[in-house]
DNA sequence: CAGCGCTACCACACCCC
DNA sequence: GGTGTGGTAGCG
């Protein structure tokens, strides 16, 4: 919301400043539009954000690049125009410096930057390094999402100099698409989480085993690069879910040892710190990826398909060869199909470990949105707000560990027992206490909120408390001998489990209302931003059936 | 007249020992 | 010395 908040400011600014610098016409003066005009569409714009409220504007099919014009200090202005005409103009090199700009939400294929520095990796081997990643990726892919490919799906271009190995590669899957590029990047991340390992392991002088358990503990993020990860399940097909945690790092820390080496992926920059062959630094908000046979300003080292490529388009009598290379190294160009699969990794959602310091008290909480690990218990709390034609719903939950304590917030539905009818603008919570079994609900209204107000408490129903018992016997008995299979995916971020592993530290045993306020407080500031979220969630955008999510082994 | 979106890094405040 | 925060230079 603050994004928007902040472009939609900037937005405004820039055009008080453009009516001052250029005043409306006191005279009103008609064009007439001329029909017979071919549909020639070539834009350019200084900012960014008009260019896209131009395609906005487009009925055609454009898109925004960003050309390089100044040498030095990497100046863009922005081109608004179709993939045809740019290609008419562009394949005969009157544009050298090109971009793409990969449009934030926008579904876009897989792609990587790869690079290291010559000198520093002397023994380096470039094209294997690439055909191992290859390998990876496409293992990581079926594992993750039941997605076959292989290196002649791999679009691979070279723009190396003797001082620089560097690619790019673009995977060309058939009728699958990932969400947008933060999605991209969090696959990535998640892929390539064995690596980070490594480069934490040898910095600090461990072995991988004690890292791995070190890393059960981390909640803010000890590597350079991230490597926190979770996923947020809606599919009820899947009905998988499982959250970043510390029992989930611990096996991925066992599971590690039967995962492939990626020691090949480590590389060393010129000043001799390690790093990753992959770039992780190229999937952010509209970034721009340079366009096949492109080369930076002040460079001539164009973008050229790798010797070792073995991806070839299909051959077709409208389209040259070259118009196909360039038409398949466009990240956001997806071709639509009924079939189209859209893939998604979330990180944002489940994952955040709060750590709340109160006189010695920590206390942890993860949270996401809509459907929490719980789903019978969701289906329970929706329930309780779907009376008398209002259908409610769950807006976000929270999740306390020490209490056991699901705090959901609910949205449309807003029935508070306290004054005996509905709020008028403030919404309600239904707090699930799996510790004792019952539910209660309290709510956003200040003056419910002044009085300290919490309403009778209620037992849960019979199955949903024999549901989580068996849940948790079964934990129990299967930790142990459980590695790295699939553990039940209904766990939530291991209410038993976690307790032993954060028992050290000393929490009060009374749920106090100040954590309710922390953890749900953020979220009245979030309401104003809940369709915009929703429309980030894709579904408004996107039908659910199209969408699949990260499937964990 | 005019880029954009970060993240790594630093300075500083605050707390605790 | 550990931890959180706010501002920014500079990278991709």
């Amino acid at each position: 919301m603050k994004r928007k908040w902040e472009a939609r400011l900037k937005q405004i600014e820039e055009r008080a400043s453009h009516y001052e610098r250029e005043p409306l016409s006191l005279v009103y003066r008609p064009r007439l539009s001329k029909p017979e005009e071919p549909p020639s569409i070539w834009k350019l714009f200084h900012r960014q954000t008009q260019a896209f409220n131009f395609v906005k504007s487009c009925k055609e099919d454009v898109h925004v690049f960003a050309l390089e014009y100044k040498v030095g200090d990497g100046q863009h202005i922005y081109l608004v125009t179709t993939y045809t005409q740019l290609w008419f103009y562009y394949k005969s090199r009157n544009l050298l410096h090109c971009y793409e700009v990969i449009p934030e939400n926008a579904v876009c294929k897989l792609y990587f930057d790869l690079e290291f520095n010559r000198l520093a990796n002397p023994g380096a081997d470039g094209k294997k390094m690439v055909a191992l990643l290859i390998e990876h990726v496409c293992r990581a892919l079926q594992q993750f999402y039941r997605v076959s490919c292989s290196a002649e799906d791999v679009l691979n271009l070279d723009s190396s100099t003797n001082e620089k190995f560097s690619r790019h590669l673009i995977f060309q899957l058939h009728d699958v698409a990932f969400k947008d590029n933060i999605h991209v990047g969090n696959f990535v991340r998640k892929m390539l989480e064995p690596a980070f390992h490594l480069i934490a392991s040898e910095d600090d002088d461990m072995t991988p085993e004690t890292m791995g358990h070190e890393f059960s503990h981390f909640s803010e993020t000890p590597v350079k690069q991230g490597i926190s990860f979770s996923k947020k399940s809606t599919d009820k097909d899947m009905g998988e879910s499982w959250t970043t945690n510390s029992k989930k790092l611990e096996r991925l820390g066992s599971a590690k040892q039967s995962s492939p080496d990626l020691s090949f992926l480590i590389v060393k920059n010129n000043v001799g710190e390690k790093h990753l062959f992959v770039d992780l630094g190229v999937y952010t908000r509209n970034r721009n990826f340079r366009l096949y046979k492109s080369s930076k300003i002040g460079k001539y080292v164009p973008l050229e398909v790798a010797e070792d490529n073995k991806f070839y388009p299909v051959q077709s009598e409208n389209i040259s060869k070259e118009n196909q290379y360039f038409l398949s190294a466009l990240v956001s160009n997806v071709r639509f199909s009924d079939t189209l699969r859209i893939l998604t990794c979330d990180m944002s959602q489940n994952k955040r470990v709060k750590n709340f310091n109160h006189t010695s008290t920590s206390v942890e909480t993860i949270e996401g949105f809509q459907c929490s690990p719980y789903p019978e218990i969701d289906q329970f709390v929706l329930l309780l707000v779907n009376k008398n034609g209002i259908k409610g719903g769950i807006r976000r939950w929270n999740y306390f560990f020490p209490e056991e304590l699901l705090v959901y917030d609910i949205c449309k539905y807003r029935w508070c027992e306290n004054i005996g009818r509905a709020h008028k603008s403030n919404n309600i919570m239904i707090l699930v206490d799996l510790k004792n079994e019952v539910w209660y609900q309290k709510c956003h209204d200040p003056i419910c909120k002044a009085e300290n107000f919490k309403s009778d408490c209620f037992p849960l129903p019979a199955e949903v408390r024999l549901l989580f018992l068996l849940k948790e016997e079964e934990e129990f008995t299967t930790d142990e001998t459980r590695d790295s299979e699939t553990k039940n995916p209904h766990e939530p971020s291991s209410s038993a489990s976690s307790k032993g592993t954060f028992s050290d530290a000393d929490w009060d045993n009374g749920i106090d209302d100040a954590y309710i306020l922390e953890a749900t407080e953020d979220a009245e500031l979030a309401e104003a931003a809940e369709n915009s979220l929703l429309g980030y969630n894709g579904i408004d955008e996107i039908p659910d059936e199209l969408i699949i999510e990260v499937l964990q082994e």
